[in-house]
DNA sequence: GTCTATACAGTGATAGAC
DNA sequence: GTCTATCACTGTATAGAC
């Protein structure tokens, strides 16, 4: 069951397992090569650091969310001839919180190490995964300014940080509950934030009299 | 100018700077106290533990944060009859990114360790910093609430998690730049979104033919 | 009480033998 | 590829000096 064929992939098991339950800092190397009927320095040899690894672990799960995120948008962009907003949040949100309704064991592991990650990852972590998935989010980002002409640029680019920060913060805080309903609030929450942009930016353009907050 | 009169003192101001500057993990107590012309025993001897100390850094820089946050929603709420949405979400996310513009000492150093933080947080920390701030998320939740008549208690616990999320995010993500320009986008964007929950609430309990998305 | 010196078990990493 | 042995370093605990 836990047997895997490589030490590699019998490391990264382990490793994802422990890292889950006991947090990235918490879990060493030591514990990870034991469990994996592994040697000490297998984890330096086959990934370079202990840091490598969590990357590795990270990138074999990430993968496979950003996947089916743009699998669901280009469902969404094909459907119709006008992308609907609210089908593109979905695209980006509902596989996020999608596995936390698994009690499979890959989904159920991928939602701890998810918590894990937002409570726990460091910056190298952070830098490095962000920019690896950065073209995720540049077709977002494309898709929704089809969605809703007219919306700045900038302003989108800090949008989609908001809905990046409300979907991790939620999923960290709300574990594998409710994973559904609230997909459906951050979509709605986050479709009307961006839509109030649009509509402030065309009457500011239009009448020049708004009164702006503080 | 770095001399603070007591090993406690000092202690606190060389492990904030190095926090800032190193990260948690990376920095080890032996810099902390020779940065501080103190002993290596002494942080346990005075914080008790290294994660002791990290709570002990951030607490003296959230009680003033929070602190500010329920002075100016105060004055929100005595400024005029009925709260002002807009004036409420201010009170909560200004004071947070107004530490951005802040060139003093205290305030940029205050935001790299808040950027530390929320890329390096273990949950043991958050945890226990967001068990002692939950009376100032409370308080604005009733703000809120009264601000907004009929939105549904369960609905606006969810928002003011993405609310957090999308600031605490946001400000890790975007350092000390643009700090008024993103307030003032995230109130917009922030209020937009909780005013969606209720008037899609009222849509739903006056019509029930509202379609319900996926 | 406040602080110091010292010791300890455990960490990630690495060099070199097999 | 894999393993053993070893390194410098970590956070923590304690005994004792001021």
């Amino acid at each position: 069951m836990t047997a895997s064929p490589t030490t590699c992939d019998r490391i990264l098991d382990a490793a994802e397992r422990l890292f889950a339950d006991e947090g990235f800092h918490a879990t060493s190397l030591r514990q990870i090569t034991q469990a994996a009927d592994a040697n000490l320095a297998a984890v330096n040899y086959h990934f370079g650091s202990k840091q490598a690894l969590i990357l590795a672990v990270f990138r074999r799960r990430l993968d496979a969310l950003n996947k089916a995120r743009l699998t669901r948008l280009d469902a969404a962009l094909t459907d119709s001839d006008r992308p609907d907003l609210e089908e593109i949040l979905e695209a980006f949100i509902v596989p996020a919180l999608a596995f936390t309704h698994g009690s499979e064991d890959a989904g159920h592991l991928f939602m701890r190490i998810l918590m894990r990650a937002f409570a726990e990852r460091d910056d190298q972590l952070h830098r490095a995964l962000s920019a690896e998935y950065a073209h995720v989010m540049r077709r977002f980002a494309s898709a929704i300014a089809v969605a809703l002409p007219g919306v700045d640029e900038q302003c989108l680019r800090r949008h989609l940080d908001f809905i990046v920060g409300a979907l991790t913060h939620t999923m960290a805080e709300n574990g594998s509950s409710n994973g559904q309903a609230i997909a459906n609030d951050l979509v709605r929450f986050a479709a009307a934030g961006l839509r109030s942009a649009v509509s402030v930016r065309n009457l500011d353009g239009a009448t020049r009299t708004l009164e702006i907050h503080t």
